[in-house]
DNA sequence: TGTACATCAGTGAACGCGCGTTCACTGATGTAC
DNA sequence: TGTACATCAGTGAACGCGCGTTCACTGATGTAC
Protein backbone atom coordinates (compact mmCIF):
# COMPACT_ATOMS: atom_id res chain seq x y z
CA UNK A 1 0.00 0.00 0.00
CA UNK A 2 3.05 2.63 -0.99
CA UNK A 3 1.33 6.12 -1.06
CA UNK A 4 2.50 8.87 -3.01
CA UNK A 5 5.38 11.27 -1.80
CA UNK A 6 2.98 14.26 -1.32
CA UNK A 7 0.88 11.63 0.26
CA UNK A 8 2.75 10.49 2.48
CA UNK A 9 4.02 14.16 3.29
CA UNK A 10 0.55 15.40 3.78
CA UNK A 11 -0.14 12.39 6.34
CA UNK A 12 2.81 13.14 8.13
CA UNK A 13 1.58 16.82 8.62
CA UNK A 14 -1.99 15.49 9.55
CA UNK A 15 -0.52 13.31 12.32
CA UNK A 16 1.71 15.97 14.33
CA UNK A 17 -1.56 17.75 13.70
CA UNK A 18 -3.80 15.46 15.60
CA UNK A 19 -1.03 14.85 17.89
CA UNK A 20 -0.65 18.39 19.34
CA UNK A 21 -4.20 18.55 19.46
CA UNK A 22 -4.66 15.22 21.47
CA UNK A 23 -1.65 16.11 23.64
CA UNK A 24 -2.90 19.73 24.60
CA UNK A 25 -5.63 17.60 25.18
CA UNK A 26 -5.06 14.99 27.63
CA UNK A 27 -1.49 15.38 28.10
CA UNK A 28 1.74 13.91 26.77
CA UNK A 29 1.07 10.54 29.33
CA UNK A 30 -2.64 10.73 28.11
CA UNK A 31 -2.25 9.76 24.67
CA UNK A 32 -0.82 6.44 23.25
CA UNK A 33 0.42 5.88 19.81
CA UNK A 34 -2.35 3.44 18.82
CA UNK A 35 -4.65 5.96 20.03
CA UNK A 36 -3.25 8.59 17.96
CA UNK A 37 -2.89 6.69 14.74
CA UNK A 38 -5.97 5.83 15.36
CA UNK A 39 -7.52 9.42 15.58
CA UNK A 40 -5.49 10.44 12.46
CA UNK A 41 -6.69 7.47 10.35
CA UNK A 42 -3.65 5.48 10.39
CA UNK A 43 -2.78 1.63 12.15
CA UNK A 44 -0.29 2.24 14.50
CA UNK A 45 2.38 0.14 12.88
CA UNK A 46 3.62 3.00 10.33
CA UNK A 47 4.30 5.33 13.05
CA UNK A 48 7.95 4.58 13.26
CA UNK A 49 7.78 5.09 9.06
CA UNK A 50 7.79 9.10 10.13
CA UNK A 51 9.01 9.20 14.10
CA UNK A 52 11.37 7.63 15.67
CA UNK A 53 9.97 7.82 19.16
CA UNK A 54 7.14 9.20 20.47
CA UNK A 55 9.43 11.30 22.43
CA UNK A 56 10.38 12.97 19.15
CA UNK A 57 6.56 13.43 18.25
CA UNK A 58 6.30 15.18 21.64
CA UNK A 59 8.98 17.84 20.69
CA UNK A 60 7.91 18.22 17.07
CA UNK A 61 3.76 18.50 17.77
CA UNK A 62 4.87 21.09 20.44
CA UNK A 63 7.13 22.64 18.24
CA UNK A 64 4.28 22.83 15.41
CA UNK A 65 1.82 24.16 17.86
CA UNK A 66 3.66 26.94 19.76
CA UNK A 67 5.00 28.05 16.38
CA UNK A 68 1.44 28.47 15.15
CA UNK A 69 1.22 32.02 16.43
CA UNK A 70 -0.50 30.97 19.29
CA UNK A 71 -4.36 31.89 19.85
CA UNK A 72 -3.40 33.97 16.61
CA UNK A 73 -1.07 36.14 18.66
CA UNK A 74 0.16 37.67 15.34
CA UNK A 75 -2.85 39.89 14.38
CA UNK A 76 -3.33 40.82 17.69
CA UNK A 77 -2.34 44.17 19.65
CA UNK A 78 -1.87 43.08 23.66
CA UNK A 79 -5.46 44.23 24.77
CA UNK A 80 -6.55 41.57 21.97
CA UNK A 81 -4.22 39.16 23.09
CA UNK A 82 -5.45 39.27 26.79
CA UNK A 83 -9.02 39.38 25.62
CA UNK A 84 -8.71 36.33 23.32
CA UNK A 85 -6.35 34.60 26.14
CA UNK A 86 -7.97 34.70 29.35
CA UNK A 87 -10.83 33.57 28.81
CA UNK A 88 -13.59 30.68 29.61
CA UNK A 89 -13.50 30.01 26.10
CA UNK A 90 -9.93 29.72 26.22
CA UNK A 91 -9.74 27.63 29.08
CA UNK A 92 -12.61 25.16 27.80
CA UNK A 93 -11.09 24.12 24.21
CA UNK A 94 -7.63 22.93 25.45
CA UNK A 95 -7.02 21.27 22.22
CA UNK A 96 -7.14 24.37 20.24
CA UNK A 97 -5.42 26.82 23.31
CA UNK A 98 -2.26 27.65 23.99
CA UNK A 99 0.44 24.26 24.16
CA UNK A 100 2.10 26.62 27.34
CA UNK A 101 -0.89 26.45 29.32
CA UNK A 102 -2.27 22.70 28.15
CA UNK A 103 1.25 21.55 28.54
CA UNK A 104 3.91 23.45 30.25
CA UNK A 105 3.40 21.73 33.72
CA UNK A 106 4.30 18.54 31.73
CA UNK A 107 7.00 19.93 30.37
CA UNK A 108 8.88 20.17 33.14
CA UNK A 109 9.26 16.95 33.42
CA UNK A 110 10.50 15.98 29.87
CA UNK A 111 13.51 16.01 28.01
CA UNK A 112 16.25 19.19 28.14
CA UNK A 113 15.15 19.03 24.09
CA UNK A 114 11.54 18.95 24.21
CA UNK A 115 11.84 21.98 27.25
CA UNK A 116 14.68 23.78 24.54
CA UNK A 117 11.23 23.73 22.26
CA UNK A 118 9.31 25.14 24.85
CA UNK A 119 11.93 27.81 25.72
CA UNK A 120 12.05 28.82 21.98
CA UNK A 121 7.93 29.00 22.17
CA UNK A 122 8.15 31.60 25.00
CA UNK A 123 10.70 33.13 23.05
CA UNK A 124 8.94 34.37 20.31
CA UNK A 125 5.64 34.45 22.03
CA UNK A 126 7.19 37.40 24.04
CA UNK A 127 9.07 39.35 20.92
CA UNK A 128 5.88 39.19 19.00
CA UNK A 129 3.72 40.86 21.61
CA UNK A 130 6.64 43.00 23.48
CA UNK A 131 7.12 44.73 20.07
CA UNK A 132 3.53 45.85 20.23
CA UNK A 133 3.22 46.59 23.83
CA UNK A 134 1.72 50.48 23.97
CA UNK A 135 4.73 52.36 25.39
CA UNK A 136 4.60 55.91 26.63
CA UNK A 137 7.61 58.36 26.09
CA UNK A 138 9.81 57.41 29.25
CA UNK A 139 9.59 53.96 28.50
CA UNK A 140 13.13 51.90 28.61
CA UNK A 141 14.13 49.84 25.89
CA UNK A 142 13.48 46.64 27.31
CA UNK A 143 10.23 47.63 28.45
CA UNK A 144 7.74 46.10 26.49
CA UNK A 145 9.48 42.17 26.86
CA UNK A 146 9.82 43.07 30.60
CA UNK A 147 5.95 43.79 30.24
CA UNK A 148 4.92 40.42 28.32
CA UNK A 149 7.11 37.88 30.38
CA UNK A 150 4.76 39.53 33.40
CA UNK A 151 1.39 39.49 30.98
CA UNK A 152 2.53 35.81 29.78
CA UNK A 153 2.81 34.63 32.97
CA UNK A 154 -0.33 35.97 34.51
CA UNK A 155 -2.30 34.67 31.42
CA UNK A 156 -1.18 31.35 31.46
CA UNK A 157 -1.00 31.20 35.35
CA UNK A 158 -5.47 32.18 35.61
CA UNK A 159 -5.81 29.30 32.65
CA UNK A 160 -3.94 26.93 34.36
CA UNK A 161 -5.36 27.82 37.98
CA UNK A 162 -8.74 27.96 36.39
CA UNK A 163 -8.84 24.92 34.65
CA UNK A 164 -7.45 23.24 37.47
CA UNK A 165 -11.07 23.84 39.63
CA UNK A 166 -14.00 21.89 38.59
CA UNK A 167 -16.62 22.18 35.71
CA UNK A 168 -18.73 24.89 36.77
CA UNK A 169 -17.04 26.31 39.87
CA UNK A 170 -17.33 29.58 40.54
CA UNK A 171 -13.92 30.59 41.83
CA UNK A 172 -12.68 28.91 37.89
CA UNK A 173 -14.79 31.99 36.50
CA UNK A 174 -13.81 34.20 38.98
CA UNK A 175 -9.89 34.15 38.17
CA UNK A 176 -10.38 34.44 34.72
CA UNK A 177 -12.32 38.11 34.69
CA UNK A 178 -10.34 38.92 38.07
CA UNK A 179 -6.90 38.60 35.77
CA UNK A 180 -7.93 39.85 33.05
CA UNK A 181 -9.54 42.93 33.92
CA UNK A 182 -6.27 43.49 36.36
CA UNK A 183 -4.52 42.45 33.48
CA UNK A 184 -6.11 44.81 31.22
CA UNK A 185 -5.62 47.95 33.61
CA UNK A 186 -2.37 47.18 34.24
CA UNK A 187 -2.06 48.76 30.35
CA UNK A 188 -0.49 52.10 30.35
CA UNK A 189 -2.29 54.54 28.02
CA UNK A 190 -5.70 53.76 28.88
CA UNK A 191 -4.70 55.55 32.36
CA UNK A 192 -5.90 53.55 35.58
CA UNK A 193 -9.45 53.15 34.97
CA UNK A 194 -10.71 52.83 38.87
CA UNK A 195 -14.01 52.59 40.62
CA UNK A 196 -13.31 56.27 41.41
CA UNK A 197 -13.76 57.25 38.12
CA UNK A 198 -17.86 58.90 38.72
CA UNK A 199 -19.74 60.50 35.62
CA UNK B 1 3.47 -8.78 60.66
CA UNK B 2 0.63 -7.14 62.53
CA UNK B 3 1.53 -3.30 63.10
CA UNK B 4 -0.08 -1.04 66.39
CA UNK B 5 -2.53 1.10 64.73
CA UNK B 6 -0.40 4.12 66.22
CA UNK B 7 2.35 2.74 63.96
CA UNK B 8 -0.34 1.76 61.11
CA UNK B 9 -1.35 5.56 61.30
CA UNK B 10 1.84 6.98 61.03
CA UNK B 11 2.98 4.41 57.91
CA UNK B 12 -0.20 5.83 56.33
CA UNK B 13 0.51 9.70 57.39
CA UNK B 14 4.30 8.83 55.82
CA UNK B 15 2.91 7.42 52.73
CA UNK B 16 0.66 10.36 51.96
CA UNK B 17 3.58 12.55 52.59
CA UNK B 18 5.93 10.73 50.59
CA UNK B 19 3.50 10.64 47.61
CA UNK B 20 2.61 14.20 48.04
CA UNK B 21 6.25 15.09 47.38
CA UNK B 22 6.43 12.64 44.37
CA UNK B 23 3.64 13.41 42.64
CA UNK B 24 5.09 17.17 42.49
CA UNK B 25 8.54 16.17 41.67
CA UNK B 26 7.17 13.69 38.79
CA UNK B 27 3.34 14.02 38.00
CA UNK B 28 0.54 11.85 38.87
CA UNK B 29 1.32 9.46 35.88
CA UNK B 30 5.14 9.27 37.02
CA UNK B 31 4.49 7.69 40.22
CA UNK B 32 3.38 4.04 39.94
CA UNK B 33 1.92 2.47 43.50
CA UNK B 34 4.75 0.07 43.94
CA UNK B 35 7.81 2.74 42.93
CA UNK B 36 5.76 5.01 45.70
CA UNK B 37 5.61 2.54 48.44
CA UNK B 38 9.13 1.16 47.55
CA UNK B 39 10.05 4.46 48.28
CA UNK B 40 8.44 4.84 52.21
CA UNK B 41 9.57 1.80 52.97
CA UNK B 42 6.90 -0.98 52.15
CA UNK B 43 5.50 -3.24 49.46
CA UNK B 44 3.21 -2.72 47.12
CA UNK B 45 0.91 -5.07 48.18
CA UNK B 46 0.00 -3.26 51.34
CA UNK B 47 -1.20 -0.07 49.47
CA UNK B 48 -4.66 -0.85 49.48
CA UNK B 49 -4.89 -1.77 52.92
CA UNK B 50 -4.96 2.00 53.03
CA UNK B 51 -6.55 3.47 50.08
CA UNK B 52 -9.07 2.61 47.92
CA UNK B 53 -7.29 3.27 44.48
CA UNK B 54 -4.58 5.51 43.54
CA UNK B 55 -6.80 7.97 42.65
CA UNK B 56 -7.79 8.43 45.85
CA UNK B 57 -4.28 8.82 47.40
CA UNK B 58 -3.69 10.90 44.43
CA UNK B 59 -6.67 13.41 45.88
CA UNK B 60 -5.50 12.64 49.77
CA UNK B 61 -1.25 13.58 48.88
CA UNK B 62 -3.09 17.22 46.97
CA UNK B 63 -5.04 17.75 49.82
CA UNK B 64 -2.62 17.19 52.03
CA UNK B 65 0.42 19.62 50.52
CA UNK B 66 -2.09 22.46 49.41
CA UNK B 67 -3.42 22.87 53.22
CA UNK B 68 -0.19 23.03 54.26
CA UNK B 69 0.07 26.69 54.21
CA UNK B 70 1.86 26.08 50.97
CA UNK B 71 5.37 27.48 51.26
CA UNK B 72 4.56 28.78 54.96
CA UNK B 73 1.82 31.21 53.19
CA UNK B 74 0.51 31.57 56.71
CA UNK B 75 3.61 32.90 58.14
CA UNK B 76 4.51 35.66 55.50
CA UNK B 77 3.03 38.65 54.50
CA UNK B 78 2.11 39.28 50.85
CA UNK B 79 5.80 40.96 49.70
CA UNK B 80 7.20 38.16 51.81
CA UNK B 81 5.23 35.40 49.73
CA UNK B 82 6.23 36.99 46.43
CA UNK B 83 10.16 36.72 47.33
CA UNK B 84 9.91 33.30 48.33
CA UNK B 85 7.47 31.73 45.64
CA UNK B 86 8.79 33.28 42.72
CA UNK B 87 12.37 32.38 42.87
CA UNK B 88 14.86 30.00 41.09
CA UNK B 89 14.98 27.93 44.86
CA UNK B 90 10.99 27.41 44.79
CA UNK B 91 11.17 26.75 40.81
CA UNK B 92 14.43 23.77 41.37
CA UNK B 93 12.43 22.71 44.20
CA UNK B 94 9.88 21.22 42.89
CA UNK B 95 9.35 18.14 45.65
CA UNK B 96 8.48 20.15 48.13
CA UNK B 97 7.19 23.25 46.64
CA UNK B 98 3.48 24.37 45.85
CA UNK B 99 1.35 21.65 44.64
CA UNK B 100 -0.75 24.76 42.31
CA UNK B 101 2.88 24.95 40.37
CA UNK B 102 3.86 21.54 40.51
CA UNK B 103 0.35 19.71 39.65
CA UNK B 104 -2.09 22.80 38.07
CA UNK B 105 -1.40 21.94 34.67
CA UNK B 106 -2.14 18.08 35.69
CA UNK B 107 -4.89 18.85 37.95
CA UNK B 108 -7.07 19.42 34.87
CA UNK B 109 -7.09 16.43 33.27
CA UNK B 110 -8.32 14.76 36.47
CA UNK B 111 -11.79 14.00 38.05
CA UNK B 112 -14.18 16.37 39.38
CA UNK B 113 -13.43 15.02 42.81
CA UNK B 114 -9.29 15.91 42.50
CA UNK B 115 -10.18 19.51 41.07
CA UNK B 116 -12.33 20.91 43.89
CA UNK B 117 -9.21 19.86 46.02
CA UNK B 118 -7.32 22.18 44.12
CA UNK B 119 -9.66 24.85 44.07
CA UNK B 120 -10.24 24.35 48.05
CA UNK B 121 -6.23 24.56 48.32
CA UNK B 122 -6.73 28.14 45.72
CA UNK B 123 -9.51 29.39 47.66
CA UNK B 124 -7.77 28.96 51.07
CA UNK B 125 -4.47 30.55 49.83
CA UNK B 126 -6.25 33.34 47.99
CA UNK B 127 -7.77 33.71 51.79
CA UNK B 128 -5.03 33.70 53.90
CA UNK B 129 -3.05 35.88 51.69
CA UNK B 130 -5.42 38.19 50.78
CA UNK B 131 -6.65 38.84 54.24
CA UNK B 132 -2.90 40.44 54.61
CA UNK B 133 -3.00 42.36 51.64
CA UNK B 134 -1.72 45.98 51.86
CA UNK B 135 -4.53 48.32 51.78
CA UNK B 136 -5.23 52.00 51.28
CA UNK B 137 -7.66 54.39 52.38
CA UNK B 138 -9.86 54.13 49.79
CA UNK B 139 -9.69 49.77 48.87
CA UNK B 140 -13.05 48.43 48.31
CA UNK B 141 -13.90 45.68 50.20
CA UNK B 142 -12.49 42.70 47.98
CA UNK B 143 -9.84 44.05 46.40
CA UNK B 144 -7.11 42.30 48.68
CA UNK B 145 -9.07 39.00 47.24
CA UNK B 146 -8.70 40.50 43.62
CA UNK B 147 -5.33 41.10 43.95
CA UNK B 148 -4.11 38.05 45.36
CA UNK B 149 -6.20 36.06 43.24
CA UNK B 150 -3.88 38.06 40.06
CA UNK B 151 -0.67 37.89 42.40
CA UNK B 152 -1.20 33.81 42.79
CA UNK B 153 -1.97 33.57 39.01
CA UNK B 154 1.26 35.84 38.24
CA UNK B 155 3.17 33.61 40.52
CA UNK B 156 2.26 30.12 39.71
CA UNK B 157 2.44 31.04 35.74
CA UNK B 158 6.04 32.39 36.28
CA UNK B 159 6.87 29.04 37.95
CA UNK B 160 5.67 27.10 35.08
CA UNK B 161 6.83 29.06 32.58
CA UNK B 162 10.63 28.80 34.46
CA UNK B 163 10.26 25.22 34.44
CA UNK B 164 9.47 24.26 30.77
CA UNK B 165 12.68 26.09 30.04
CA UNK B 166 15.81 23.79 29.87
CA UNK B 167 18.35 23.82 32.87
CA UNK B 168 20.53 26.34 32.96
CA UNK B 169 18.03 28.43 30.25
CA UNK B 170 18.59 32.58 30.75
CA UNK B 171 14.97 32.69 30.06
CA UNK B 172 13.95 30.85 32.43
CA UNK B 173 15.65 32.67 34.92
CA UNK B 174 14.83 36.20 33.22
CA UNK B 175 11.15 34.67 33.88
CA UNK B 176 11.34 34.54 37.52
CA UNK B 177 13.76 37.95 37.97
CA UNK B 178 11.15 40.07 36.07
CA UNK B 179 7.79 38.40 37.30
CA UNK B 180 8.70 38.87 40.68
CA UNK B 181 10.37 42.34 40.11
CA UNK B 182 6.64 43.45 38.74
CA UNK B 183 4.70 41.55 41.30
CA UNK B 184 6.68 43.53 44.10
CA UNK B 185 6.27 46.66 41.86
CA UNK B 186 2.72 46.71 41.56
CA UNK B 187 2.16 46.41 45.30
CA UNK B 188 0.76 49.90 46.79
CA UNK B 189 2.33 51.70 49.56
CA UNK B 190 5.75 51.50 48.27
CA UNK B 191 4.22 54.05 45.91
CA UNK B 192 5.78 53.51 42.41
CA UNK B 193 9.28 52.48 42.04
CA UNK B 194 10.32 53.15 38.50
CA UNK B 195 12.90 54.16 36.16
CA UNK B 196 12.18 57.46 35.58
CA UNK B 197 12.75 58.33 39.48
CA UNK B 198 16.46 60.15 39.53
CA UNK B 199 18.22 62.22 42.51
C1' DT C 1 -2.67 -11.01 85.15
C1' DG C 2 -2.53 -15.04 81.90
C1' DT C 3 -4.25 -17.74 78.03
C1' DA C 4 -6.77 -18.52 73.44
C1' DC C 5 -8.34 -16.66 69.51
C1' DA C 6 -9.68 -13.13 66.04
C1' DT C 7 -8.00 -9.24 63.58
C1' DC C 8 -5.60 -7.01 60.12
C1' DA C 9 -1.06 -4.27 58.43
C1' DG C 10 2.21 -5.75 55.67
C1' DT C 11 4.23 -9.38 52.15
C1' DG C 12 5.14 -10.92 47.58
C1' DA C 13 3.41 -13.69 43.70
C1' DA C 14 0.10 -13.30 40.26
C1' DC C 15 -3.76 -11.14 37.30
C1' DG C 16 -5.13 -8.76 32.96
C1' DC C 17 -4.16 -4.81 30.38
C1' DG C 18 -2.26 -1.20 27.62
C1' DC C 19 1.94 0.78 26.64
C1' DG C 20 6.03 1.82 23.15
C1' DT C 21 8.33 -0.58 19.85
C1' DT C 22 9.58 -4.26 16.27
C1' DC C 23 8.87 -6.93 12.28
C1' DA C 24 7.41 -9.72 8.23
C1' DC C 25 4.38 -8.56 4.87
C1' DT C 26 1.59 -5.94 1.09
C1' DG C 27 1.12 -3.52 -2.97
C1' DA C 28 1.11 1.00 -5.20
C1' DT C 29 4.75 4.28 -6.36
C1' DG C 30 9.05 5.62 -8.19
C1' DT C 31 12.93 4.47 -11.17
C1' DA C 32 16.02 2.30 -14.56
C1' DC C 33 16.32 0.69 -19.12
C1' DT D 1 6.16 5.32 -23.99
C1' DG D 2 6.31 0.54 -22.07
C1' DT D 3 8.21 -3.02 -19.09
C1' DA D 4 10.79 -4.92 -14.88
C1' DC D 5 12.23 -4.17 -10.58
C1' DA D 6 13.35 -1.71 -6.23
C1' DT D 7 11.44 1.17 -2.82
C1' DC D 8 8.90 2.16 1.11
C1' DA D 9 4.19 4.03 3.44
C1' DG D 10 1.05 1.61 5.63
C1' DT D 11 -0.77 -2.99 7.92
C1' DG D 12 -1.54 -5.83 11.84
C1' DA D 13 0.38 -9.50 14.77
C1' DA D 14 3.69 -9.93 18.22
C1' DC D 15 7.42 -8.50 21.70
C1' DG D 16 8.71 -7.38 26.55
C1' DC D 17 7.52 -4.42 30.13
C1' DG D 18 5.43 -1.90 33.83
C1' DC D 19 1.12 -0.54 35.31
C1' DG D 20 -2.99 -0.78 38.92
C1' DT D 21 -5.12 -4.16 41.36
C1' DT D 22 -6.10 -8.79 43.72
C1' DC D 23 -5.20 -12.46 46.77
C1' DA D 24 -3.51 -16.18 49.85
C1' DC D 25 -0.53 -15.88 53.42
C1' DT D 26 2.15 -14.31 57.81
C1' DG D 27 2.54 -13.16 62.38
C1' DA D 28 2.33 -9.46 65.85
C1' DT D 29 -1.45 -6.88 67.88
C1' DG D 30 -5.81 -6.41 70.04
C1' DT D 31 -9.55 -8.60 72.55
C1' DA D 32 -12.45 -11.84 75.21
C1' DC D 33 -12.55 -14.72 79.10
Amino acid sequence: MRVTKAQAQANREHIVETASEMFRERGFDGVGVADLMAAAGFTHGGFYKHFGSKADLMAEASACSLSKSMVGADSLDVPGFINVYVTREHRDRRSNGCTLAALGGDAARQSDDLRTTFAEGIEQLVRTLGEKYPTGPDTAADEGRKQMIDLLSRAVGAIVLSRACPDDSALADEILEVCRAEMLASLPGDEVVSDSVGP
